[in-house]
DNA sequence: ATAATTCCTATTAAATTGATAGGAATTCTT
DNA sequence: AAGAATTCCTATCAATTTAATAGGAATTAT
């Protein structure tokens, strides 16, 4: 799967976050996007190293985005958030495993693949994806 | 994933049947291509069904082609021996679960999506995958 | 102090994919 | 008629990946 659960409740929890503005503690947006709390603070840790969101702790404490919506691509999210964004394992997580890789004549064709899908996905922004009514 | 071990393989064994031309039994094919031979004959039954290749039964039988190589567009191999060509659940095998579809401001997107993949692949053939020289 | 939060590490459960097993049915060759 | 090589059928198992849960430490405002 190029866009599994995990990514996708990525891009709804920052949706919601922008769509409330400011800080919000994570138990809100879990339970507003009806994403499983736990699962949802492991998705909200990535977004932090990915430095997507900033967080506060402690009584008051919350998440914010650190951009405006329409400057987050879903590209940059999806790569940080799903295990890979490529669409085979030979140019994704077990690339290096193949020993033909050099001369395999199928090999160009899922690279351009992934750069297609890239290039799709770079087209868009969280702001596409919050309905404007 | 969009293109796992078992789509690679049909079109591995089916460009071994194009490189070789006519009827090849899968013993050979398989070796070939180090592909299991139990998974292999999985592979293949569902290559007949769709009508990719024929099979002759009994001592001298085997399977071949019904087209020509640049007459097999990967999307439509990989439509068949992927059990989804979806990049999402949302669009997948899922599809029908999701009680948001109608309102949801992002399943357009993963439709937009699925349909550069499919035109994508729409434009690759069993020839392009194999070398010339 | 207390309450509400993020953060950290580990574990478990569920689903999907990959592979294997055994043998029945078919067909050519001798 | 017998034997050998093959496809076909059904069932099962193994490995991997993804999804989810658990428990508690650290932090911070009140």
């Amino acid at each position: 799967m190029i866009i599994s659960t995990r990514g996708r409740y990525a891009l709804r929890i920052m949706t919601a976050l922008a769509r409330r503005g400011g800080s919000v503690p994570l138990r809100v947006l879990a339970e507003e996007e009806s994403v499983p709390y736990k699962y949802a603070e492991a998705i909200t840790a990535t977004l932090v190293k990915a430095g997507f969101v900033e967080s506060r702790r402690g009584k008051t404490g919350g998440y914010a985005l650190t951009r405006a919506p329409e400057e987050y691509t879903l590209a940059e999210v999806l790569k940080e958030t799903e295990s890979t964004l490529a669409a085979t394992d030979c140019t994704g997580r077990k690339e290096a495993d193949c020993p033909h890789a050099a001369t395999c004549p199928t090999l160009p064709v899922w690279r351009a693949l992934d750069e297609t899908v890239f290039s799709f996905l770079s087209r868009y922004t969280l702001l596409d994806l919050m309905p404007k009514v």
